[in-house]
DNA sequence: TAAGATTGAGGTTTCAATCTTA
DNA sequence: TAAGATTGAAACCTCAATCTTA
């Protein structure tokens, strides 16, 4: 293994640091969203029904096709389509078919879900503050920010 | 919801730059993972697979306990039993009973494990040459991995 | 009693096949 | 033909209960 830490490449960055640097990322990422998906289920809310009531929410019209949602959420076509069931099971989405293309259904927010959502950011607002903003400091985190807008960038 | 966005605290950071660094810390490594992930499936190693083989290797005597190795990887106990017969069953790991404490089984790189996992990080840094240190470039790198291990160490 | 590991039950997601509409 | 959505089967993970050893 050692020749993987130890090479170098074109002179500049070791393999070791490369592997390092993304292992801390990996790993920063995955302990602090378990910590905040912990506060999110105090309001009974699943991570993956929290990221789509999310996506809802800040779409104007507040309704998404189902591919784009799915997309948009990693999810394959199929899992979203249950996913929306059981979400809509809850009544905080419904579906409505799209009349320009009758192929398309529209996934939409619904009174309640909007309610929830609200709520759910609050929280999920506060949370922010004591695990990411706080630790970091508002200079790290902008600049976290903006390097993880490059690599989205890159990739979408 | 605006009035989360707009909303100020403690006459600092807005709620919304709270919200839209995280969600580009979200999205970008969502996003940057998909790649990964796909490349990594080249080697028929999947993601957890990865993961597992990774601190195996990385480890000295390339061997650790059951239930330490389940909690870096964030999985739970009775997850990570399933996982490791998987696994072995692959040929990739063997369980060897700790003979100091006859509770623990260690979980041990097998020769073809070790293969495996070689061929697959050496794919890897290609991969992440291309996909993280190319558009990022190696000072926000640095910074990143920095700052991800900050929120690390606030959560270990 | 407590810690490490396993098992079975239950819920969630993906994959492939299918149906409908463009 | 192709795209959007749904369905059933299989794989995966968590939770709670259980077993073994300290």
């Amino acid at each position: 293994l050692s020749r993987y830490f130890l090479a170098r490449y074109d002179g500049h960055v070791e393999n070791g640091d490369l592997i390092t640097n993304w292992g801390l990322v990996v790993e920063g990422f995955a302990r602090v969203q378990r910590v905040l998906q912990a506060d999110l289920e105090a309001c009974e809310l699943a991570p993956t029904w929290f990221e789509v009531l999310l996506r809802l929410v800040r779409t104007p019209g507040h309704r998404l096709p189902m591919t784009q949602l799915a997309d948009e959420v990693l999810f394959s076509s199929g899992g979203f389509t249950k996913l929306a069931d059981r979400i809509a099971e809850a009544g905080y989405v419904e579906r409505i078919g799209c009349p320009s293309d009758r192929r398309v259904t529209w996934i939409t927010l619904t009174d309640l879900g909007e309610k929830v959502i609200s709520n759910a950011l609050e929280r999920h607002v506060v949370s922010l503050r004591s695990n990411v903003l706080e630790p970091l400091g508002e200079a790290s985190l902008n600049q976290l920010g903006q390097h993880m807008r490059t690599l989205r960038d890159q990739h979408s």
